[in-house]
DNA sequence: GTATCGTATAATGTCTACAATCCCGTCAAT
DNA sequence: ATTGACGGGATTGTAGACATTATACGATAC
């Protein structure tokens, strides 16, 4: 339930602002009012909903100035992701991830004028910055990161696709950074990243 | 609702691992259990209570390593935290500080024997915090750190007052760090901190 | 014509009831 | 004695109904 509308959401079916009343959205998703309720409360937390007593909930409503504490806070995270996991990869992660590393770059050398081929692109991509989460072992980290991805990705998402290649090099130069153990670079990179 | 039973949570009167049953929260706190699971839930998203589908709630057990997680996470937070706010305070915001810092150390220098002046103090301790994620402009980041702030104080509570007279001093040190506008010595002093 | 008050409507917050599921203990069969 | 099936009790998930509150519109007074 909390899944199908923060698809919803992240896919512009419904846009910032919009009110997300509880009737039609139980009816529908043709469930009661309670389980609505619960999906929207845990939006909430994630910041794509933004809930207010007694008036409902709406599409939360990034301004220009949450845009940018957003992207300057993923930034700052990144870095201190690829600082950590510079610090802890063992090699069987550090395997995993040269080996998704050479999927990626077949992938990008083909032509990615396909549809599918920018798709399992994104999603190699975001394998990726899974596996230099869990290489920094710490959880609440890389829970926080995630959602933060969510919503780079709701912001920004049509952007994506035309920087999908450049993406793939600089994770590229992210990983050798880490898997050499060198802290302060993959933390540099990471960030401009 | 969601506030009563943080609170609980975090002074000790529910312990790790305890069973959260609805029906039992909703009888003690004389509601019914459609507050209590929407409260269960929002605690879920802050990590203090683990719930599983059909089986129910629990308050959360953190293991040694999850605690390391939350304590290193802090650490390298506050350091971000202290780094934007030596970039960005604001004259009026620096003067808040100060004046804080006053207080603070007025405080600090009486006997710190009694209940009350513990309790102010942590008081202003938390305040101290709350003005120096302010002066970063980072609301997603400020949010992230107070819940940190709270697991803290739940994991390690009972040691704090140990430490207020320290801990304060330290205080004065990233203050005067911040207010200079040297943002590599705010972090290393807040990330020490 | 404007402002204010009252009422109607719509939506949220909460409660009670019921259905679905899980857990534990008992009992029988091998 | 151990394992497996079967019930009963407890607990969660969901539905539907009611109470409460915010908002919008219209009527009335000035």
């Amino acid at each position: 339930m909390t899944d199908t509308i923060r698809e919803a959401i992240v896919y512009g079916q419904y846009q910032p602002g919009d009110r997300l009343v509880e009737d039609k959205l139980a009816e529908e998703l043709a469930v009661s009012r309670n389980p609505i309720r619960e999906a929207l409360l845990a939006l909430e937390g994630e910041g794509l909903v933004k809930m207010v007593p007694r008036k409902g909930a709406t599409v939360a409503h990034l301004s220009e100035e949450e845009t940018r504490e957003i992207v300057e806070l993923r930034a700052a995270l990144e870095g201190l992701s690829a600082r950590l996991a510079a610090r802890r990869c063992t090699p069987d992660l550090g395997r995993k991830i040269t080996e998704l590393l050479d999927r990626g770059n077949q992938l990008s050398e083909k032509q990615l004028s396909e549809k599918d081929d920018q798709d399992a692109l994104e999603e190699i991509n975001r394998e990726f910055h899974t596996l230099v989460a869990e290489a920094g072992a710490n959880r609440y980290l890389a829970d926080f990161m995630k959602s933060l991805r969510y919503k780079t990705y709701w912001l920004f998402g049509s952007v994506f696709g035309s920087r999908a290649g450049q993406s793939w090099k600089e994770h590229t130069e992210i990983s050798r950074a880490i898997l050499a153990g060198d802290e302060d670079l993959a933390a540099i990179l990471a960030n401009r990243h």
